[in-house]
DNA sequence: TTTGAAATGCTATGAAACTAGCAGCTACTT
DNA sequence: AAGTAGCTGCTAGTTTCATAGCATTTCAAA
C-alpha cells in the first residue's frame, strides 16, 4: 500500500511533494522557491533524492537537469487525500463530506460555479437511476 | 496566524492530531492504540505534551487522567484542510474541487446521499439568487 | 578547447523528533 | 493501611530530519 506512505512523510517532505502534486512536475530550484521558508537549495535536493527513495517521486534527466514529479497520478493521490479527509472529519461519510464541502464554500462560490456543480450531481443521478 | 501550524507538525504530531479530530477527544492510550505502529504509551504522552506547548491542544483532568482534545475547532481544521487539498490538486478552484469530489465519490454514494447532496446545493443557489 | 554558469554527488553536523524506562502520584479494593 | 492498577513527570538515549558547503560534472558560449 504506497498510498499509506503520505502520512509517514516528514514535514519538508509533505511541503515537497505537496508542490509536486500541484506543479505535475519542477526542479529543484523551482521547488525550493516554492517551499515556505526557503532552505538552501542543497536541502532540497537532499529531500527530493530521499523521496526518491522511498519511492514518492522520480525525475527524468533533461539537458543537463533533473525533472521530478510525482510517482503516483494526481488522480490516486487525490483520492488517498480525500479518504483522509472524509475519515478524519466526516467518520467516514462521503454524503456528508460532500455536503459539509459545499456548504462550508457555498459563499465563495459564482451563481456559474453552483450551476456547474448542480449539473454535476444531476449527472450522477442520472447514471445511478439507469444502474438500479 | 494558527492554521499555518498545521503543515509545521511532525509526522507523529500530524498522525496524533488526525486522531484527535475524528475523536473529538481522548486520553493518552486511547491515542496511541489508534496510531499507525503503535509506539510506546510515554513517546504519546511526550508527543501530547509537546502538541499542548504548540498550543495545537489542551487538557482536562477528569479523574486521575488527562482527556485531550484539539485547540482549533473542527471547522476551523476543515477549513485548512480544504484550502490545502483544493489548493494543490484544483490550482485553488473551489467549484473545480467540488464538482471533482462529487465524480470521485458518485459511484459510491446512494440515490438517497445524491439527493440530499443536490439539496444542499438547491438552498445555496437560492440563497445566492436572493443576494443578488 | 578553455572557461564559466548551473547542475548534481557527497559528506559532515546541529537540531529536532522519537522513544523506553523508571520513579512518583492517586484512587480503589481488600 | 497495604497492595495494586493506572495514571503522570522526568531523564537520557537513539534515530531521523534538515541543512550548508564543497567537490565534481555537464553544457554551451567564446
Amino acid at each position: 500500500m504506497p498510498q499509506d506512505q503520505h502520512r509517514n512523510l516528514s514535514r519538508r517532505e509533505r511541503q515537497i511533494m505537496d508542490i509536486l502534486l500541484e506543479q505535475g512536475r519542477a526542479g529543484a530550484e523551482d521547488v525550493r522557491q516554492r517551499l515556505p521558508e526557503p532552505p538552501s537549495y542543497s536541502a532540497v535536493r537532499a529531500m527530493l533524492v530521499k523521496l526518491e527513495n522511498k519511492g514518492q517521486v522520480r525525475h527524468a534527466k533533461e539537458g543537463s537537469r533533473y525533472i521530478y514529479q510525482p510517482t503516483l497520478s494526481r488522480k490516486t493521490a487525490l483520492s488517498t487525500a480525500l479518504s483522509r479527509l472524509v475519515q478524519v472529519f466526516f467518520g467516514g461519510s462521503v454524503s456528508q463530506a460532500v455536503s459539509g464541502m459545499v456548504e462550508l464554500n457555498a459563499g465563495r462560490m459564482s451563481e456559474e460555479e453552483l450551476d456547474r456543480v448542480a449539473e454535476v450531481i444531476e449527472e450522477a443521478r442520472g447514471r445511478k437511476r439507469r444502474q438500479s
